[in-house]
DNA sequence: TCCTATGTTGTATG
DNA sequence: ACATACAACATAGG
């Protein structure tokens, strides 16, 4: 599920355990969200150590904790963090809980596309300094997306918006939702893109994030969806139909994935 | 049985 | 070296 507003959802959810002290780490040292990470590090490192401040950016999050460890969360396609009680017993897909006096940090993931890193220093780990500047940030321009269009000329629009080293924390829903608002066909190539479109595609780019930020990255302790009049509800109906024309909606896999779009406003230009 | 799934990455090919 | 396409990863559910 996890995309740019679903991942600062989760991120806020351990909250509670914020200037807390870890009493104990439990964790399933072999499930593969622990490729490349040193468990036994880890583990020594967050035992006893407390809960500083968090970060999300992109897909990614970050926990700092006393003593410069850091703790760096992927959720996937299927990852979730939740708060469970004290005396919480980690089931199947529970693959590492941070147990606190009042609380457990539970991270679960069942199909294991997300990953743990940890590390120690002063200083954040690289991977996590060297994601790209945020969308609503000042750093994401029209020059920068237009440029990088130019340079990925050649791929569908779609495959484009999903690339996290320009477009951190777009995922499958929010980049059909995106063109959807744009008016450009999934399949376009990104190197014909009119200027004008690439104006309204950044612009687009921005609102989706930020409106999605505020929907579901808020203050509301229920995950929820966007409304009836985006795309997102619709995506996903057998014979649904586009919000804004009326007209049946297709899907189709463009770049990978499944693609949903409106044939009434998003026109293949030849 | 076969298909799907809101993600990333390694590898092959051009 | 760079851009592009796609299988692979692991699991559950329809």
């Amino acid at each position: 599920m996890p995309e740019l507003a679903e991942v600062e959802f989760y991120r806020k959810r351990w909250n509670p355990g914020l200037k807390q002290k870890v009493a104990a780490v439990l964790l399933h040292p072999s499930a593969s969200v622990f490729r490349g990470c040193d468990v036994n590090l880890l583990e020594d490192q967050l035992t006893g150590a407390t809960l500083l401040s968090s970060g999300a950016a992109a897909k990614q999050m970050l926990f700092r904790f006393s003593g410069d460890a850091w703790l760096g969360l992927h959720l996937g396609m299927t990852g979730e963090l939740t708060v469970q009680p004290a005396d919480f017993e980690p089931r199947k897909h529970d693959h590492l809980v941070l147990r606190q006096r009042d609380r457990s940090l539970v991270f679960s993931d069942h199909r294991m596309f997300g990953r743990v890193q940890f590390s120690t220093g002063a200083d954040a780990p690289d991977w996590w300094s060297s994601i790209a500047p945020a969308i609503l940030s000042d750093a994401f321009t029209l020059d920068a997306v237009a440029t990088f269009l130019h340079r990925r000329a050649r791929s569908p629009i779609k495959a484009v918006l999903l690339m996290q080293e320009r477009f951190p924390g777009i995922g499958n829903w929010m980049a059909d939702e995106i063109l959807w608002r744009a008016a450009i066909h999934p399949k376009q190539p990104a190197g014909t893109l009119m200027p004008a479109q690439i104006k309204t595609l950044h612009k687009e780019c921005r609102w989706v994030c930020r409106q999605a930020l505020e929907m579901i990255g808020g203050e509301s302790a229920e995950l929820c969806d966007p409304p009836k009049t985006w795309l997102f509800p619709h995506r996903w109906e057998d014979g649904g139909s586009c919000p804004k024309t009326g007209a049946k909606l297709l899907r189709e896999q463009i770049g990978g994935r499944t693609t949903c779009w409106s044939p009434a406003r998003q026109i293949l230009v030849a």
